[in-house]
DNA sequence: GCTAATAGGACTAAAATAGTACTGAATAGA
DNA sequence: TCTATTCAGTACTATTTTAGTCCTATTAGC
């Protein structure tokens, strides 16, 4: 129901949680314990947030878990695709030519169009809003643009 | 992947088909034949739409489904809530109280908020801007003012 | 070399989604 | 009023995706 997985709001748990005042390494004992999630998935979601970029890992004893940037840095879009990989409202935007109707579809590149113009919103979304830290209102009021056919219009409600 | 269901995709390739000029009503039959679409899964769409009151049915012989509103009244939100059931990011934005992490999540409200703030933006999307027919900016510039936590505040970019 | 920790991958289980089939009800027209 | 046509409702099945677990390898510190 465009909804995002289980898996992305724990990852958005853990950043929140390593993104706290302080917080410098953290386990994923740690983590798993703070956050109430079970260890091997938290594993699993750091692993992957490690291989997106967006936490630094350390192996090996007193090892463990850090943001790999500001929480200022990371965007709800970049935990979303790091977690469920490439975002796409619809199949043909992540993988054009698998769906059979799209010859003779033209809602399609109408799709794609708003898909463009969420991830871009997501971008403006970061973590510490997602965390609270920043309750400020977010800057995505050019949404309207990507959401027009003809790029360089200026959108106005 | 912050996905809509296929479903959801095939309403809005039937409903353009009921947009289309001179489209008056359509059976069942002919809209599965015109999209490429198996039948019995049109059929369902078809019902849920109705449903939704998105369209309008007429059983019977010479009976179909036509458009119950205007093209520009009908938006990809009321699509989306039709075939998948109100539409809500995570979890507890639909169904509060069932996410053993509530108590203690952070994060949760503000997906909410993210969530509110999509739902906003994708009813400014009418069913002519995913037809194509209508190319222009879609009015979606308020959207800033959802993500923000103050109610009220005007926000900018 | 022992222990603590992540990395990678394979595997299983559960849930959501998609698609099908069948039976019932309404309408038009002969 | 009978029959053909077409939608309505519901239950079922299959498929796919998602979630969660486990095992082995690798790395780092003591």
């Amino acid at each position: 129901m465009l909804r995002i997985s289980k898996l992305t709001d724990y990852a958005t748990v853990l950043l929140a949680h390593l993104a706290e005042e302080g917080a410098g390494m953290r386990t994923a004992v740690e983590l798993a314990e703070g956050s109430g999630i079970g260890l091997p998935t938290v594993s699993k979601v750091l692993k992957e947030l490690q291989r997106a970029g967006l936490v630094s890992s350390t192996r090996g004893a007193r090892g463990g878990y850090t943001l790999a940037r500001a929480a200022t840095d990371i965007s709800a879009a970049q935990i979303i695709d790091a977690v469920e990989g490439p975002m796409g409202l619809t199949e043909c935007s992540t993988h054009p030519g698998q769906c059979g109707l799209e010859p003779s579809c033209r809602v399609g590149r109408s799709w794609q169009r708003v898909n463009l113009a969420i991830h871009r919103a997501l971008a403006d979304v970061k973590l510490t809003h997602l965390t609270g830290h920043d309750d400020g209102p977010v800057p995505v009021a050019d949404l309207a643009i990507t959401l027009g056919a003809r790029p360089g219009v200026r959108a106005r409600a």
